[in-house]
DNA sequence: AATGGGACCTGCGCGC
DNA sequence: TGCGCGCAGGTCCCAT
């Protein structure tokens, strides 16, 4: 969290919000969020410049300069872009020649702010696989076939498929009745198929939804993504199976909390 | 090479 | 009541 959908949502509220703006000053009320440059050389890199495109790249967004450079953000777990906002209580916020302002808030410092040259060379995006839906079906087999790992950890590996973390991951496996220890090596034809099926399917219906709101995600209004309402298995231990009546499991799996029914997924 | 675990952080909820 | 602990998870880094 936030996984694709949460962060395709933003983007596209962003680019209704901040295309053709200029950034006439940034707040750096709590900078360590600004990463491989000092906070005070950020501001100076994009202070007058447009933002003339918005970009994401699996969890991460790339908003363009008019000056070249482009600012890289990726909001982790906690991080949240809001606008319009106060510049009161963000770890960052930029200031556009209209006093309007975009805070950048992170309760927990893991989020990063960076201000890149050149943001395709940048090691992070380099290192990305496909997303999902750049994927064909046969590229996908691809990528599962032969492998060691378990589907999960596969799912959620980002130089395999970029996008997909933990809540989409559990969502997914549930609706492709796909046990999420199972490797990926010993997935049939037929479940790799249902499997890609449904990938398109959750992260489609998701973006609809404006993502899940779980933890502290929010739309860039502030507004709750809605995903969360059609959630059957994440954050639902010891609930019944929506499909079965079985308690929903919680087990730890490639070290993440992951939440399955043992009697639809097999 | 692939995999697993810890670190990074903070706030919240739970149990004693 | 209040404190301390576990937990949340995206990514990096190190050890095996």
């Amino acid at each position: 969290m936030p996984e694709l959908p949460e962060v395709e949502t933003i983007k596209r509220e962003l680019e209704t919000a901040l295309i053709g703006k200029k950034i006439v000053d940034v707040l750096l009320n709590n900078p360590r969020i600004v990463r491989g440059i000092s906070p005070g050389a950020l501001k100076q890199g994009v202070k007058g410049a447009v933002i003339r495109a918005i970009i994401r790249k699996a969890k991460s967004l790339i908003l363009e300069l008019s000056n070249g450079r482009a600012l890289f953000i990726h909001l982790k777990m906690t991080g949240q872009l809001v606008y319009p906002g106060t510049g009161q209580n963000s770890r960052v916020s930029f200031v556009f020649s209209g006093d309007d302002i975009l805070d950048f808030n992170d309760q927990r410092l893991f989020a990063e702010l960076r201000l890149l040259k050149d943001w395709r060379s940048f090691k992070f995006i380099q290192k990305l696989g496909l997303e999902p839906f750049e994927v064909p079906f046969t590229g996908f087999k691809k990528l599962i076939a032969g492998k060691k790992t378990k589907i999960k950890p596969l799912l959620m590996d980002q130089a395999c498929i970029a996008g997909i973390g933990n809540l989409y991951a559990a969502e997914i496996l549930f609706r492709a009745k796909i046990h999420p220890e199972r490797k990926a090596y010993s997935l049939t034809d037929g479940e790799i198929k249902v499997l890609f099926n449904e990938i398109g399917c959750v992260l489609r219906k998701a973006i609809a939804c404006g993502g899940s709101s779980v933890d502290t995600y929010v739309r860039l209004s502030g507004k709750r993504g809605e995903y969360i309402r059609y959630h059957k298995v994440y954050g639902r231990e010891g609930l019944p199976c929506c499909v079965c009546k079985t308690p929903i499991t919680r087990n730890i799996v490639g070290g993440r909390g992951t939440y399955f029914c043992r009697k639809c997924q097999t």
